[in-house]
DNA sequence: CTATGGCATATTGTATACAAAATGCAACAG
DNA sequence: CTGTTGCATTTTGTATACAATATGCCATAG
């Protein structure tokens, strides 16, 4: 995002671990509940059990695991509350995001964007699901980074992280596809017409579609997810 | 705020540590900048390193400590970008907590909200500043509360900690006084009207007065908070 | 047969010892 | 006199040992 300075920045260890463990929570190689036994994971992840629990602080921080004194560590099980929660601050913090783009875009940016406009649209085309996302989340990710709101994008990107660990199949049915593709497209139009209210109104109701989808997704699966759920 | 449950919930001494600190950070007897020597303070805490360590990391995590790899740790000294930023976000959080409260308010959380205010200008007519401070804050708190998302407050307590280590005086003129008490009956009106509108208006309005009043602080003390600033 | 109490075991919490890295100073070369 | 290099010291990073707590099982009383 930034490209002006080169500081090697080896990972510490407790940096890599947290990286690794917050992989393993989004990849959903740890499930929703699951306890983290301390000398077991030391041992898988190659380091001793300080550190790892220095990780374990950085991600119940991020609301990825929940600490529970003398009782360890878990990842954290989101309930349905959780999630509208999660959604709706995730809608504030897009509106916001949208009307501090309007305000500091370049016609630079709104170029860019449009090329990864048409990517997406490739995309699409090609009913390349993968691809979609990638070039989705590249598209947002750009929004967040025209803001120029250092605070936003770090809050933005930890709540996105404690969603991503729902592992939701949103289900994308042709129909929705097809909108949520035209949503990206008009939000570029706002964006270069420096349309504030126009843009905050599409990003948050792109939003609150997706939200309706995992909320939707949440009910079709398994209440495995919902609060004090836990397997036999 | 919830009140149901009695778990004892002793606080484990990372968690102790933590909270502490977080204290001197706020009342800034560790000064932005200061530089945080492990030993030194785990021996005026009295507690050992290893504890010690995780607090560093859940204070960080709340933006209050920046840790450098193999160079410590040190209190965060705000940029004015950064104070900026934070309250662009906390605006779009209190918009979404107006909104919400709005939509989730009962009568009895007015009548609460109108003993509060009552509170507020007892404590204006007789200039108790501080007692203004306690008030203020508990609206505020309330509001959040009838929002009733936990996401939410969470965000917004962190944020507003992270501001509160500036130990701004907001310098509070009569005028300005007067005018931010008159917005506190503005808000309760528009909440018990059930006009989620215009509370989110006042409330955006009323943060930006505050972060206003809070830049110009800035601009008339030291810069000493300002990036790159060092005491000799 | 069920419920309670106590003990053995496993797990987390904390302190400390050791390793690695950074810092500051001093000696030396230019 | 200035800048650089190497060493001693300080500080942070990691592993491990020990302490405290929780968990689960079994014996026993009702």
């Amino acid at each position: 995002m930034d490209g002006s300075s080169f500081p090697i920045a080896r990972l510490t260890l407790p940096e890599a671990a947290a990286e690794r463990l917050r992989a393993l929570i989004v990849e959903g190689d740890l499930a929703p509940g699951a306890k983290l036994n301390e000398r077991e994971l030391s041992e898988r992840l190659g380091v001793s059990r300080t550190p790892l629990r220095e990780a374990f602080r950085m991600l119940a921080a991020d609301g990825l695991l929940v600490q529970l004194p003398n009782r360890g560590a878990q990842v954290v099980a989101l309930s349905r509350e959780d999630v509208r929660d999660a959604f709706e601050v995730m809608g504030a913090l897009e509106g916001l995001a949208g009307e501090l783009a309007v305000a500091r875009v370049t016609d630079a940016d709104v170029a860019d964007l449009r090329v990864l406009q048409a990517q997406m649209e490739s995309a699409h085309a090609a009913r390349d699901l993968p691809a979609y996302y990638r070039v989705n989340r590249a598209i947002h990710d750009r929004l967040n980074a025209i803001a120029g709101n250092a605070v936003l994008g770090q809050t933005y990107r930890t709540l996105n992280a404690r969603l991503h660990a729902l592992r939701f199949r949103s289900n994308l049915n042709p129909a929705k596809w097809d909108l949520a593709v035209s949503e990206h497209r008009s939000m570029i139009a706002a964006l270069a017409a420096r349309d504030g209210a126009a843009l905050r109104g599409l990003l948050v109701g792109h939003l609150r579609a997706k939200q309706q989808a995992v909320l939707d997704s949440m009910d079709n699966r398994d209440d495995k997810n919902l609060q004090g759920g836990t397997e036999p």
